[in-house]
DNA sequence: ACCTGAACACCGTTCAAGT
DNA sequence: ACCTGAACACCGTTCAAGT
């Protein structure tokens, strides 16, 4: 839907004219409430108050509404940054020696990024699987990385064939939001996400 | 704090008085917003609105105010719905034959009253847990018939030694948050939990 | 003692007027 | 084309006045 993509501007099909150009206040106007946002939602969670973006920015309150229409926009744009850096390390963790420890790197590297914005990336994420197939484009990436991992792992048989990288996900996220605001987060979160990759182990005959 | 407890009456600590008794109609405007709530809940979610609580009730939403001071304490009162049900049944679970599948019956129930209102039983449950050791009394009757339910999976040696009934606690309330709003919740729940009840089982030395 | 509802504060959202 | 901020709507919360 949106026309403002910076790297790949993949709109327009007919005729190889250039995207549309934003004026350059505009897309300076967008990067402000962009930083503005990441502050308030770091801060404040999820339910920041978008005035309180509009100020930090230095701008209208409709410029924040006319560059993003809804706060799920907003949400999903700073959610962005994490799968950015994610994307990044799961090119690596293809090509890593040991399958199974590569998803558990994979998984805890997200229960990481998901503290960032406090319950920001896990709700949006868990939000994002819930549309199925056409969500955001931002989340199919994640969805194709964690597959990619996940199919990996079951080729070599260190990991039951019966889950996909959408359930992995989402326990993953899971144990995000349960542990967010707990006294010793990261450490359960370690302990819990280490119960949920043993019951990612397939199950031998003889057990 | 709340001296409103019906059925038990723990407050008042010196001369052996009664407790302190309301005004019957007063009584039953607590009853007729908890009604409210119960509905609202389950409709509109944690968040539904306050005033609409009052309306449904018949009452002023200073009354709504009067009975139950936050939110927090209403959508506790309504959690306690889910707690006496639970409790009931793990008086019986705590003989069943195996202790494994009283564990898994135990945790899938969870699952089946989580729904009930939306998110609100597993966000009220995560959040006492995170309150630690001083939680709201309902909490302790759930954390405690957890930990024997646990206790007696572990010195069978079916359970690994070292979770605890918070941890599985938070990771099937967990499960609820993540598979609440999607497209095959239950089924997808169900799922995830298996998952999850395999990581709990101890690792045999050979594998 | 308890209830009511007006009053206040705050925030989300829209849109006519500006540049 | 984009920005601004006043205007509107809605909701949470308090509290003085009632019974």
């Amino acid at each position: 839907v949106s026309t403002t993509s910076t790297s790949t501007p993949t709109g327009t099909p007919a005729s190889g004219a250039a995207p549309r150009r934003q004026r350059s206040d505009a897309q300076r106007n967008r990067e402000r409430v962009l930083d503005a946002a990441r502050a308030a939602f770091a801060e404040h969670g999820t339910g920041a108050s978008l005035e309180d973006v509009a100020r930090r920015a230095g701008v209208g309150i409709g410029t924040v509404y006319r560059h993003f229409p809804s706060r799920q926009d907003l949400l999903v744009a700073v959610f962005r940054d994490n799968v950015d850096t994610l994307h990044a390390h799961a090119a690596d963790l293809l090509v890593a020696d040991d399958p199974f420890a590569a998803l558990g790197e994979w998984l805890r590297t997200q229960l990481q990024h998901a503290a960032k914005y406090q319950a920001l990336t896990a709700t949006v994420m868990i939000g994002l699987l819930n549309e199925g197939d056409d969500a955001a484009p931002s989340c199919e990436e994640l969805r194709s990385d964690g597959a990619a991992i996940v199919r990996r792992a079951q080729a070599a048989g260190v990991v039951r064939p019966d889950v996909d990288a959408d359930d992995v996900l989402r326990l993953v996220n899971a144990i995000a939001l349960a542990t967010e605001e707990a006294p010793d987060g990261p450490a359960l979160a370690s302990r819990l996400l280490g119960v949920v990759l043993d019951g990612l182990r397939p199950r031998p005959p003889g057990c």
